[in-house]
DNA sequence: TTAGGGTTAG
């Protein structure tokens, strides 16, 4: 265990401080409605209290009516507006009651709108009005209303409210302004958990996994008991930053202090140790889960298909199944993105049709998944068709498209495609220009390149990394621009690294270039990242050049080195079968994917 | 009566 980390703090048994229920009530109003199990049962208790002369005047009939109505029974919305609007002076808490069954019902617009009712009849809200209603804006990423209601907050005396101020952080980090939800959190004097778990949630939210693990860290080390709601939002965090050591303490902590009872808090340590390479304790965490429910299935089998373990992911989609557990788009988003890299087309079709009998919404990422296995199986129009029936596009969306009319040589279209993309006003991001840059590698456009390389980060603020760097010195490489290549290479502000000389090195093959190539394959030694095929390229280089003995030379090096040969390696799919080959060598593998 | 959470694609 790390010595930066605290020995796991004593849990307090559950329920320990918190006060009972409220007993010995006299009023028979909450037994009678407590008792309502349907909306049936709900119609004659609301009966009952009419002929007692209880509704609508009697207050806590109301509310208890309401509440029974609007948040215990499924399907009672619509009965609580109806009862609700017949009350003839609702007070603050009946509207409360209303704006948390709207929000929590999905109609957090509704709920705004009702809370704008209730300033209109001059109804004051109160500390637990203002929750509510930052819950609504959150959900709607209603960022200009928040600021309104944080603008009133500040007229109340509510601003310093524990509640009021964690739904006030919470709405700022779902609507993206994390600086000012950070601003207010660091201006609490004694901060709560509530407040620490909303932070965790915007920064979450936002994508700042970096942050989340950081601010967890100062949390143990202000000492406040932290829950299994933080830890939810804290594993996935550490995934995705490889921070392993951490999520290993949460994992002993959870079982130390048991709370392997909550599949949610399990499955957010299965993806944990997923995303840090660890599948087999994720798969063994996954398998001792008494319960799993889709979210479950879904981290496992992308468990699997991020780590490139697609055969594992069909097959436990297909486990899946067997459980009778209905997948969700988020599921078949990773089984299709197992396909694509599979190259099972044939699964791939059968799944497409999948998400169709079982209607599932054609979201961005399932639209995405679906146009990236096309392009990726070699389908190009059928990507395009897909392409076009998606009712919403993101830039992940345009750059899937953008890369499969490259890779299958339909470059020129690729670069018409990324007009049409900023004619959608999509801004393209930084895999973009991977795939535009690559378009004019395949089809030989060099100025193009040229021009799409200059204007990255002039036009779009997109700085040129390495593998920007990789692919104009083999857009140059591959037109016979051998010095332009090799100076453009030299004068990079970056270091090059070993892929991009064999990207020089692969054109000198092609150009026939001793001199360069004998340079680049000098610089991949130096970076130590040889290997077989490097030599081999420049003994073809010899050969074709009719330096048979040079040839031979590298040869003989090749043989005395051992240096290692690492074999070609590509997939197919032939009725429903994934055959794999490797280079100069007959099929290895094959294993049926079809699921 | 009030808060917060887990799976997704290039």
């Amino acid at each position: 265990m790390a010595a930066t980390f605290p020995p796991f703090p004593a849990k307090a048994s559950p329920n320990a401080d918190e006060t009972s229920t409220p007993a010995g009530s006299a009023s028979a109003i909450p037994t009678l409605l407590r008792q309502c199990r349907s909306l049936g049962h709900l119609h004659q208790a609301h009966a009952h209290l009419i002929k007692a002369g209880l509704f609508p005047c009697h207050p806590s009939a109301v509310e208890g009516l309401l509440e029974t109505a609007a948040l215990q029974l499924p399907g009672g919305l619509g009965y609580a507006l109806e009862a609700f609007r017949r009350v003839p002076r609702p007070n603050a808490a009946a509207y409360n009651v209303m704006i948390r069954g709207l929000t929590s019902g999905g109609s957090p617009a509704d709920a705004l709108a009702l809370f704008r009712g209730m300033l209109v009849a001059s109804v004051v809200p109160d500390k637990y009005t203002f929750p509510c209603v930052l819950k609504a804006c959150s959900r709607l990423g209603a960022l200009e209303q928040g600021e309104q209601i944080h603008a009133r907050v500040e007229k109340t005396g509510y601003a310093l409210q524990e509640f009021v101020q964690s739904a006030l952080i919470h709405m700022y980090g779902i609507c993206g302004k994390m600086d000012i939800a950070r601003k207010l959190f660091d201006g609490i004097d004694k901060k709560g958990l509530i407040a620490w778990n909303a932070m965790f949630a915007g920064y979450s939210k936002n994508g700042a996994c970096g942050e989340v693990v950081d601010l967890f860290h100062r949390m143990l080390e202000s000492g406040v008991p932290f829950d299994d709601v933080t830890l939810i939002s804290v594993l996935p965090a550490c995934g995705r930053v490889g921070a392993l050591d951490l999520g290993e303490w949460i994992d002993g902590y959870v079982e130390a202090n048991g709370m392997k009872h909550n599949i949610n808090l399990i499955t957010s340590l299965v993806d944990m140790y997923a995303k840090c390479g660890r599948v087999g304790r994720a798969r063994s965490l996954f398998d001792g889960m008494p319960q799993k429910d889709v979210v479950a299935w879904s981290a496992m089998i992308s468990g699997y298909t991020q780590s490139s373990r697609c055969r594992e992911a069909l097959a436990l989609f297909h486990e899946m199944q067997v459980a009778d557990v209905e997948p969700n788009e988020v599921t078949m988003v990773s089984v299709l993105s197992a396909c694509a890299i599979l190259g099972a087309l044939e699964t791939g079709k059968w799944i497409h049709s999948f998400t169709r009998r079982k209607r599932l919404a054609l979201t961005v990422n399932l639209g995405t998944a679906l146009v990236d296995l096309y392009a990726k199986c070699g389908c190009i129009d059928t990507a395009i068709d897909a392409f076009a029936v998606m009712p919403r596009k993101n830039v992940l969306t345009w750059t899937a498209l953008i890369q499969g009319l490259a890779s299958n040589g339909r470059g020129k279209e690729a670069l018409d495609l990324f007009s049409s993309m900023l004619e959608a006003k999509t801004q393209p991001n930084e895999v973009t220009f991977i795939a535009l840059l690559s378009a004019c590698g395949h089809a030989g456009l060099v100025d193009e390149g040229r021009r799409i390389f200059a204007s990255m980060d002039r036009d779009y603020g997109v700085k040129p990394k390495i593998d920007h760097y990789g692919c104009m010195a083999d857009i140059l490489g591959r037109a016979g621009l051998l010095c332009e290549a090799h100076q453009f290479i030299k004068s990079m502000p970056i270091e090059p690294n070993a892929i991009v000389w064999r990207a020089l090195l692969a054109s000198c093959k092609v150009h026939k270039n001793v001199e360069v190539g004998e340079e680049s394959l000098k610089q991949i030694v130096r970076l130590g990242a040889s290997h077989s095929g490097d030599y081999i390229l420049m003994s073809n280089i010899y050969a074709s050049m009719g330096r048979v003995e040079d040839a031979l030379r590298i040869r003989a090096q090749i043989r005395e080195r051992g240096t290692e040969k690492i074999p070609g390696c590509s997939l197919i799919e032939v009725g429903g079968v994934v055959h794999e080959f490797f280079a100069d060598d007959s099929e290895t593998c094959s294993s049926e994917t079809d699921a």
